[in-house]
DNA sequence: GCTTTTACCATGCACTCGCATGAGAAAAAT
DNA sequence: ATTTTTCTCATGCGAGTGCATGGTAAAAGC
């Protein structure tokens, strides 16, 4: 039999290949055609370690996640304040420069997806509910250093800090704003939570 | 040759149909077969309106926007002040009922669908500008009127508002929040901007 | 009344799709 | 040394795709 390979690292480059078709062509070119002509396999190789469709855009998807997640942890923990902490986590979600487009691009096509599929749409919930609670742990910490003001609702502001950013991505993808004036905008906001 | 008909109620017709299945399957499920099912009509009928399915698509989106276009004007212009309209206006956006809810899943599936596609991108943009400059001229409305604070940047305000809107359809429409939740966001955040 | 035009239709065509399935070679296990 | 397992592959199958194209009946125009 073949020597044994390490399935995970097959199953990951699987994924970076539907990225690179989202991002490129959008949801609908990802075929499995496609992806395995992307990722450098046969058909019958791909189905091996992915069974179906279904299954390999949901990996597709909790990979986006993970990357995300990878690059917020990588870059908060170099902040010296809650504030900055907070400022940067929420920069990660915004397209300004070429990687952080490519996963907002990929990450879009995924949320339009997940409103027509449960298993997609549980993955993003969970998403959610762990990027709000690390930003309303950042902004309780940043009211707590005197950073922002201590009447805010933690909770809320992170909510709508998110929201915000999320939305601001669809208008930047379709090249209504610039980085600059994204930055600008998010600036503006923080600056009014101010203490 | 047969009773002349309007074409245009024809492609409304259709572009209806390209709405309803996007919203109950997404926009992967349209197809000139189903939509022809679904609007009643041959697939042959379907092809002499709309000549290709990238037309049918961008129909479609146009529509969209018109819809939502319609909705704002109705209930703006029973508000008695520039901050109910603003307020209403950012309701609209919002997927607070059936109707709003069915216009944020496809309008998000055209959301993602528009980064890769020009033609759409460049309605989306023209339907940015417009509803921008709307809630930007409400929000000075407002301010001129003492009921938002004098010192805001309107266009700013108007694209944070906005902004917060989109990113908030996104987690409600996966089942994040409930109508309450974003209605007494979307309060939070005018609240502050209050003179 | 005759001709032209319009609306609707059915179907062909070349192609693509997801999934299933079996083949075969080589490493791993016994 | 033999058997089992793993990986990679090619291909079949039934279904679906967008677009093109020609047919026909009836209303509109003259």
């Amino acid at each position: 039999m073949p020597k044994i390979v390490d399935h995970d690292a097959r199953r990951r480059h699987i994924a970076d290949a539907v990225h690179r078709i989202v991002h490129d062509k959008g949801m609908e070119s990802v075929s499995l055609r496609e992806v395995a002509a992307e990722a450098g396999m046969s058909m019958g190789a791909v189905q091996y370690y992915v069974a179906t469709k279904e299954q390999m855009l949901l990996l597709a998807l909790e990979r986006i996640g993970v990357w995300i997640g990878e690059r917020i942890a990588t870059v908060a923990a170099r902040q010296p304040t809650p504030l900055d902490v907070l400022r940067t986590t929420v920069l990660e979600l915004l397209p300004l420069d070429e990687e952080r487009r490519y996963l907002n691009r990929v990450g879009l096509a995924f949320q339009a997806s997940s409103v027509v599929n449960d298993n997609q749409a549980a993955a993003m919930r969970m998403g959610y509910t762990h990027l709000l609670a690390f930003l309303a742990e950042q902004i309780r910490a940043a009211q707590a250093a005197g950073q922002l003001a201590a009447g805010l609702d933690a909770g809320k502001e992170a909510s709508i800090l998110y929201a915000f950013a999320q939305g601001v991505v669809n208008a930047a993808l379709v090249g209504h704003y610039t980085a600059d004036e994204v930055t600008a905008l998010l600036d503006e906001h923080l600056g009014r939570l101010s203490a």
